[in-house]
DNA sequence: GCGGTGACGGTCG
DNA sequence: CCGACCGCCACCG
């Protein structure tokens, strides 16, 4: 089955993500099943299209950073981010040691 | 069908 | 702590 791209699953995972957090790439490669590991999640998100209603603002990389390449979309990136309180550091980075996503572990732990 | 590239990650210096 | 290099593998030309 899954006659559908690898992609949707990212999207689906990415939609998990609750307002005022944010998820790495490696993270959502993992919930997704991806196994060629972030870069293939980075890709799906690079193939997002604008109208999808996808929060892929809330994705960043490993380092807590916007790894997006277009100056514009990083902005507006932090942006949306800032405004659902998630704050960035003088160096651009998002503490995610606070605000990193926990995926729901079937159980707590 | 082959080669280069990349919204990354982990390790080394 | 930060920067640089290599490695993985799917997607594009």
């Amino acid at each position: 089955m899954s006659a559908a791209p690898s992609w949707e699953r990212v999207y689906a995972v990415v939609r998990r993500v609750p307002r005022g957090r944010v998820a790495t790439y490696g993270q959502v490669a993992r919930l997704a099943g991806l196994t060629n590991g972030a870069r293939q999640a980075g890709y799906a998100l690079h193939a997002l299209r604008p109208h999808t209603a996808v929060p892929w603002y809330r994705i960043v990389n490993a380092a807590g950073r916007i790894s997006l390449g277009d100056v514009a979309g990083a902005v507006t990136q932090r942006l949306l981010l800032e405004r659902e309180g998630v704050p960035f550091d003088a160096a651009g980075r998002v503490d995610l040691a606070r605000y990193q996503w926990k995926a729901r572990p079937r159980r707590g732990a």
